[in-house]
DNA sequence: GATGAATGAGTCTTCATTCAT
DNA sequence: AATGAATGAAGACTCATTCAT
C-alpha cells in the first residue's frame, strides 16, 4: 500500500476515535483496555498504534477532540447581534451542548466527567483542557460586558466573574445530567431564568 | 465486642482511608494500587482487607464518608431562621465546601471528581452518590421555597429548578476551581450576586 | 506467609537463577522471555517479580553473580606462596574457569559472552563487569610484578601490560571453547607454555 | 540481468549493511528493529526485504561480511617472506584489526562481540563464524611452524597450540578493548612481547 | 487478629514481515 | 521495482486478593 491520503488517514483516526468514544462511555478510560477499542475498532492491534502513539494520546484525542468540534459549534452563539440576553443564551448554551453531546452510544457529556478525572492525574491533559475551556469561558465573559452594558447587571462585579458562574452552571449541568438523571435542558433554563430575574428584567426594558 | 473494639475498628478505618485519600488525590483512583494505600497506611495487606472488603468498597467509602460529613456541616446554613437570601447562602455554601474539602495533603473536591468518573461506571456508587445529592439538592430547594415566598423570584420557576441552577453552580465550581486554579469563593460569589441580581433586591426590599 | 527468612529469600533468588541459566544458556538473553524463566523456576510470574525487579536486573544479576563466586574460587590461585610461574598460573586459571563454568544444564562461559553483548548496549551492566574484570586483571598484574622479580621477563614491559595479555588469553579461551568446539584447557595450556619459553626459562632457573 | 543491475544491487545491499552496522553498534543485534534500519538506511521496508530475505540474513551478512574482508586484508601479512617473528606479527595484526575495525559511526569490533552472542543461539550463523575463524587460526599455525623451525620455540608444544594462544590473545584484545576501554595496541603488544621474550630471543639470535 | 509472600489473569505495546497498489 | 500500511502473536510487567503461618 502506498502513501495513504491525507483524508483516509483522518478517516481511520476518526473510526477509531469512534471506538474510543463508544468503550469510554461504558467503562470509563481505565475500564477500557486497548484490547476493548481495537476490538470495537475492527483495526489490527498495530493500526491502531500507527494513528495513535499510545493509550494516553488516544485518551487526550477522544477527551479533546471534541472539545473544539464544541467550540466552532458554539461561536454562532457567541458572536450574534444583537447579543442573545443571558437567559436567552444559557438556554441555548445548555441545548447545544446536550444537542452536541448526545450521540448514538455514547454521550461526550459523559466522557467529559471522565476527562477531568483523568486530568487531576495528568498534567499534559490538564493543560490541555484548562486552555479550551478558558477559551469558552473568555468568550462568555465578552457576552457578560455586553450584559452589563445593556444595563443586565450592576457595576459591582466584573464580567468575568460573571462569566465564571455562568460557565460553572454549564459544568454542574453535565455532573447533574450524568449522575442525578432527572435534570433536563427546560429546568435547568427555567432555573437560570429566574434565579438571574430575566423576566423582570425584560419586563423593565420593555 | 466490647465497645473498644468498635472504636479501634473506626479508628483503623479513618487511618487507611486517611491513606486512600492521599493517593486518591494525587494518582486517582485507578492510579492508586492498593499496595499503595497499604504502604502509606503503615498496616500490613491482610489488614487493609480485614476492614475494607474490597478495593471498590474503599473507593466507595472514600468518596461517600466524607459527603456524609458534608452534608452534617451544611446542616446549620439550611436551617437558619430567618433563612439566608439567596447571595449570603451561596457564598456561605461555597466557603463551607472550600474549607471542609481542603485537607492538608488532599482536597476532597479533587476526589469528588474522581468520584463522579467512577460512578458514571459502578452503579452502585452512582446511586450512593445520586441518594446523597439529591438530598442537598432537596434542601436547597427547601430553601428556594422560601426565597419565593420572600419575593426573590417571580412564580414562572418552580423552587427545586432554582435549587439545580444553584446546586449546579456549586458542582461546576468544584470543576472549575479543580482545573482550572484561577477561580476564588470570592469571585464566585461576587458573580453570583450580580447574576442574581441580590443588589437590586437588597435595595428594593430595603 | 509471615515474613520470610533471609536464607529463603536467597534460596529462591538461586532458584530463580538458576532458571534464568538454563534458559539464557540456551535461548541467549533476549531469547529468552520472562516466561521461559517463569516456567523453569516454577514460580508465578509475581513470585519472580518479587525477587528481582525487571528483566534487566535479573539479567545483571546472573551475569554479575557468577563473576562474584569466580573471583572468590580464584583466590587462592592468586595468593599462592610462592607464586606460581606464568606457565603453571595460567594452566591452573583455565581449568579453574573450565571447571566453575561447567554446570549441568549450562555454562557460565556461555553466559559470560552473552553478557558482553548485553553490556555494549547497557552502560551500568558494562561498569559492573568493567569493575570486576578490572579487579581480576589487577590481580594478575601482581603476579606479573613477581615474575618480572623473579626474572621470568625483561623490564621492557610493564607488569600491567603482561597482565593485560594473560587476561585477554584467558577471554580468548572462552570465546574459542565457546564458538570452536576444538579448544582444550590442555592444548591452550601447552601453547602459552610453548609462547612464553616457559621450559627454557625453567630449564635456565635450574 | 546485466552488469549494472548486479551493481546496483551491491550498492544498495551495502547501503543497508552500513545502515544495520551503525544501529547494531549503538543498540546491539536484539535492540535494533528492522524499522531502525530501514529509517537509518533511507529505503522503504519492502525494499530492504527486496534485498535481504529476513533480519536473521541481514544479522548473518553484517557479522559475516566484515570478515571476509579483514581476511582478505591480513593476506599480506601472513604471506610475507621472511615471516615476521611471533612479536612483529601480533602487533601488526593487532594494528591492522584495529584500523579496519574503527569506522565512522560504528566499531566492527564491538558488533563481532553481538555476532558471538548471536552464534551461540543460531546454529547456522555459528558454523559460519567457526569456519571463518578456523581459517584464521590455521594461518597462524602456519606461521607457527615457521617460527619454530626458527627456533622461537621449542618443540613440545604443536604449531596449531601455539596458533590457538595467539589467536586467544587477538579475541581477547577484542573483548578488553570493547568492554574495558583502557586497552591500547601498543600495550597489547608490549606485553605480548615481554610475555613471549621476543627481546632475549631477537638478542640470541644476533 | 495480623502478616506479607504468592498468585496468574490481564495490561499496554512492539515488531518482523507481507502484499495491495 | 518500490512503497508503507497493516497484521497479530508475543513481550514485559502489574495488581487485587488470598491464605498458610
Amino acid at each position: 500500500m502506498p502513501k495513504i491520503s491525507e483524508e483516509r488517514r483522518a478517516d481511520r483516526r476518526l473510526q477509531i476515535l469512534n471506538a474510543a468514544w463508544k468503550c469510554f462511555h461504558r467503562q470509563g478510560l481505565h475500564g477500557t483496555s486497548m484490547a476493548d477499542i481495537i476490538r470495537v475498532s475492527g483495526l489490527s492491534a498495530g493500526a491502531v498504534y500507527l494513528y495513535f502513539r499510545s493509550k494516553d494520546d488516544l485518551i487526550e484525542a477522544a477527551v479533546t477532540s471534541s472539545l473544539g468540534e464544541f467550540t466552532e459549534l458554539a461561536k454562532p452563539l457567541f458572536e450574534r447581534t444583537p447579543p442573545a440576553d443571558p437567559g436567552a443564551f444559557m438556554t441555548e448554551l445548555v441545548r447545544l451542548l446536550e444537542r452536541f453531546t448526545k450521540r448514538g452510544e455514547y454521550s461526550l457529556k459523559v466522557i467529559a466527567i471522565h476527562g477531568w478525572s483523568q486530568a487531576l492525574t495528568d498534567a499534559k491533559l490538564k493543560a490541555t483542557i484548562a486552555k479550551m475551556y478558558t477559551d469558552i469561558r473568555n468568550q462568555i465573559a465578552r457576552l457578560a460586558t455586553m450584559w452589563q452594558v445593556a444595563g443586565f447587571f450592576g457595576t459591582a462585579a466584573q464580567a468575568n466573574e460573571v462569566a465564571e458562574v455562568c460557565f460553572s452552571m454549564l459544568l454542574g449541568y453535565m455532573v447533574q445530567s450524568a449522575l442525578l438523571d432527572d435534570v433536563t435542558t427546560a429546568s435547568h433554563a427555567k432555573g437560570f431564568a429566574a434565579l438571574s430575574q430575566i423576566e423582570r428584567l425584560r419586563e423593565r426594558r420593555a
